[in-house]
DNA sequence: GAGCACACCCACACACCAC
DNA sequence: GGTGGTGTGTGGGTGTGCT
């Protein structure tokens, strides 16, 4: 039922010259047939209790009961519609009604005189004291005769923002006491840890004295253990009462949830996952439209996983809804505060690296608040650790180094020289007593030795005679200049994270039946990799599934960093045994001196023997 | 010195508002 | 409707002084 439903016309309950109630044409007495809290014609009175108000929700279910409706929103003066202002307590000079008006309503049978409930005096501890006792501020509501700066004081002390300064009146709480609070914890669980509750608390008759963080601190430190049960509530925290009107006991396990929910690390696996799902949707319509914003030669720009992702008011939405755990608006500001500062593809990347490792992943922080403020820029610090980040391995959680990559090459090299070595001369390998597979030095030795090795498990694609016959049909040869994105992949590829990437093209290499260059040329373009890269890859590797899988490696590790103009030389890759380029092939034909020292620095003599090979095969 | 009461801090969830 | 700015106060503490 909602209260927004019903026209109220300002004259059913208007302020008077006095700013008091007129509760003329108010329905009372027996008279009432459809509640006590009803106008003429049954129309139900509107209350609002605070939500901090410790009593709001036994209220809520009295007013309810008997035919008033309690609304969420406060009452407005300047709508002319009255709704009335209910309380514990007096707060921030505002038109305020004692809650006893409800009581003694429901014993009357009727509603009373509203205009005797109202409150007049608040009592206000006074920042002004100079020797620190508490002093009474006589202050009303409309803030007649009384001073402005008082008022403010009121209005401070209660709004939490200024505190009054340290006084230490210190009072034991006693068994009585504490009962109450459990009771009240008991009655509102939702509540349990809010501030504004227990300042309410502190208002208390049973607790004055103490203050709310006081009793917060109270409950936080030495009664939460203590609590035993709450009472069942409903999901707004309304008691639910049983046949006979009374609480329900609820045990500790069906505690409801408070009033904010920390966002966890799942949580914030699935919005930066939806989110670039919904991005990347979205860019393939665009694209489709033709809407996607073109480059400088008028190509359309690619989907960069690593951009600032933007979403519409519909996508939140549906994360409320699918998500219900968080609102719209709690959705919408993770997002703005958090995912867009970390980055939604980079959160992803540590979320799965963590997982790998066998670590409990942790949700973003530190990206609002005076730290967040400190540290301006942080954005861009996160960009120059995201080498560090995306290369660290599992095997190695500090990694973070150089060595990073270099020791994701060696065990690339390590399983498949083995893979390699046992599908070659297995019997080597076995002879060897007390070498280690990892031996890369020996293994490559026999994988020299085993020219006739069976294709598609380690090795070279290219290295028997059949099959280089198969692949000479095929065109072979290094990217050209200005080569853009598009080129290289296609949309496949951005479907996939990079992480997965890196594991299937591992797969496809190591399949059997890839010897056929057309099989090689469908996996690849199924993950994304277009012909003339797969091409390059051959060229740059000299056909070496294993150093296929190292030059793929360094370009996912290369690619969030490389801007379209800079994609062919950043692809140059001249630092990597085994990764060839046409100046390295041509220090290796020039036959000069100086040429070969270049060379032997970064490439190894088995490299450069078997690129001699390919080059008088295939060049 | 220990335990307690209380003040205070900080990150951030949630919300509202203006443009 | 989309977006940025910003306020409120919750959730989870720590620090400090009194008993």
């Amino acid at each position: 039922m909602s209260f927004h439903t019903i026209e109220y016309s300002a004259g059913m309950v208007s302020p008077n010259s006095n700013n008091q109630l007129a509760l003329g044409n108010v329905q009372s007495g027996a008279a009432a047939s459809h509640g006590i809290f009803t106008y003429d014609g049954g129309i139900p009175m509107l209350f609002f209790v605070p939500f901090n108000d410790p009593n709001r929700y036994e209220y809520k279910q009295k007013i309810i009961s008997h035919g008033g409706i309690i609304t969420d929103t406060e009452p407005n003066e300047s709508t002319g519609n009255r709704i009335i202002l209910l309380s514990s307590f007096n707060i921030r000079g505002q038109l305020c009604f004692k809650l006893s008006f409800i009581d003694d309503s429901i014993k009357n049978n009727g509603v009373c005189d509203l205009s005797n409930y109202k409150y007049q005096i608040p009592e206000v501890y006074d920042p002004s004291s100079v020797s620190g006792q508490n002093k009474v501020i006589k202050i009303n509501s409309e803030g007649d005769g009384a001073d402005q700066n008082d008022a403010a004081a009121f209005s401070n002390v209660l709004s939490r923002n200024v505190r009054p300064p340290p006084m230490r009146t210190s009072r034991r709480f006693t068994d009585l006491k504490d009962e109450y609070i459990l009771k009240q914890i008991r009655l509102n669980p939702r509540l349990r840890n809010s501030h504004k509750f227990f300042d309410g608390l502190a208002l208390h008759d049973v607790l004055k004295g103490h203050t709310g963080n006081s009793i917060r601190s109270r409950y936080r430190n030495h009664l939460e253990s203590r609590l035993a049960y709450v009472y069942k509530t409903d999901e707004d925290g309304v008691l639910i009462k049983s046949a006979d009107g009374k609480n329900i006991r609820d045990s500790l396990e069906n505690l409801p949830k408070t009033l904010k929910n920390r966002f966890t690390a799942l949580e914030d696996f699935n919005l930066c996952t939806e989110l670039i799902e919904y991005s990347r949707l979205k860019y393939y319509e665009d694209l489709e439209s033709g809407a996607v914003d073109k480059d400088e030669d008028g190509k359309p720009k690619p989907f960069d996983l690593y951009q600032e992702f933007t979403a519409p008011v519909s996508f939140f939405a549906m994360m409320a809804k699918n998500y219900p755990s968080h609102s719209y608006h709690s959705w919408r500001d993770r997002y703005r505060k958090f995912v867009r500062q970390y980055g939604a593809q980079k959160y992803i990347d540590d979320y799965n690296r963590s997982i790998q490792n066998g670590e409990t992943p942790e949700q973003m922080k530190n990206f609002t608040g005076k730290k967040a403020g400190l540290t301006r820029g942080f954005k861009e610090l996160i960009g120059s650790s995201y080498n560090d980040n995306y290369r660290a391995l599992p095997s190695n959680e500090n990694a973070g180094d150089d060595g990073a990559i270099d020791e994701k090459i060696k065990q690339i090299r390590s399983s498949n020289y083995a893979n390699a070595a046992e599908n070659a001369g297995e019997h080597e390998i076995q002879e060897g007593e007390g070498e280690s597979n990892n031996d890369i030095e020996s293994v490559i030795e026999s994988q020299s030795q085993a020219e006739s090795q069976p294709q598609g498990k380690g090795g070279s694609l290219l290295d028997s005679q059949s099959t280089s016959q198969m692949w000479s049909d095929f065109d072979i040869k290094y990217l050209p200049e200005g080569i853009t994105l598009e080129h290289l992949l296609n949309k496949n590829f951005f479907k996939i994270s990079p992480n997965e990437i890196s594991t299937r093209v591992e797969t496809i290499l190591n399949d059997i039946e890839l010897a056929a260059p057309a099989v090689l040329l469908k996996s690849f373009n199924e993950i994304g990799i277009n012909d003339v890269f797969t091409a390059h890859l051959i060229m740059a590797a000299t056909g070496d599934i294993v150093n296929m899988q190292v030059f793929i490696d360094q370009f996912l590790h290369l690619i969030p960093h490389l801007s379209e103009d800079k994609l062919y030389d950043g692809l140059q890759i001249e630092d990597t045994d085994g990764i060839w380029t046409s100046k390295l092939d041509n220090y290796l034909l020039s036959g000069s001196k100086q040429d070969m020292k270049k060379l032997q620095a970064i490439q190894s003599p088995q490299s450069i023997e078997a690129r001699r090979h390919f080059l008088e095969k295939f060049s």
